[in-house]
DNA sequence: TGACATATATCAAGAAATGATATATAATCG
DNA sequence: CGATTATATATCATTTCTTGATATATGTCA
């Protein structure tokens, strides 16, 4: 993840995919996309995070064969990792309005003590 | 910063800084207050932000001294502080809509491909 | 022919987070 | 009186994460 802000990418995969089962490329593409340009990721996050949400049970892979094309490894969300997600969802709501309220307050007159 | 999503801490300093200068100390208890236990920060990590931001020319800094405490070195935002943290806000802006979007969305048909 | 899209995966190098440690004083608690 | 907590800045080792490149393999487009 570049930029500024650095969502815990977890968190996104597991919500891209809360969509619908996906394989790894789909999920990049899945999250350039509503990033719009905000959020972008190498493969070099993706692959081992994704590895990592499937060691953890948060996710579950079966890889799908193509013809012409590289083999596709899809992944579905678990109910643990739906479980999971809620629970990043609320941390979220959380953390976001405490980053907002910081960085969207006005300038007020000095108050360091 | 600890916890799942990690916001560019250098913004959350410019910010707090916004509302009036400050000394280390007091930023870190101004960002754990805002955050309500969400947004935790260590020593660890403040004080190298804040060097690298006065290296910028982000913030200025001035000792004040104090009998019978350690003296206090106090921050305060710059005019080229001020033009990043609007920058940083719109940034903001972007990045958590786009977060918001793939997490908070609702669970639809498969649609992988 | 070269570049780009599809598709997964690893790796080295650099950057950042975590938690401890150091230093120093005052107040509070048992 | 000893221990802990609050105030206050700062560094450091360890671990973790990010970045960008590399590897492999095919189809399409200019």
């Amino acid at each position: 993840m570049s930029g500024l802000f650095k969502p815990d990418l977890s968190a996104l995969v597991l919500g891209t995919l809360a969509a619908g089962p996906k394989h790894g490329y789909a999920i990049t593409r899945a999250i350039r996309e509503a990033g719009r340009g905000n959020l972008t990721l190498g493969e070099g996050q993706l692959y081992p995070v994704l590895h990592r949400l499937q060691e953890l049970g948060f996710v579950s892979a079966e890889w799908h064969a193509q013809t012409g094309k590289p083999s596709r490894k899809v992944y579905t969300i678990t109910e643990k990792g739906k479980r999971r997600l809620a629970k990043q969802r609320r941390e979220w709501s959380e953390v976001s309005a405490g980053i907002s309220s910081i960085l969207m307050q006005a300038s007020k007159a000095d108050n360091h003590g």
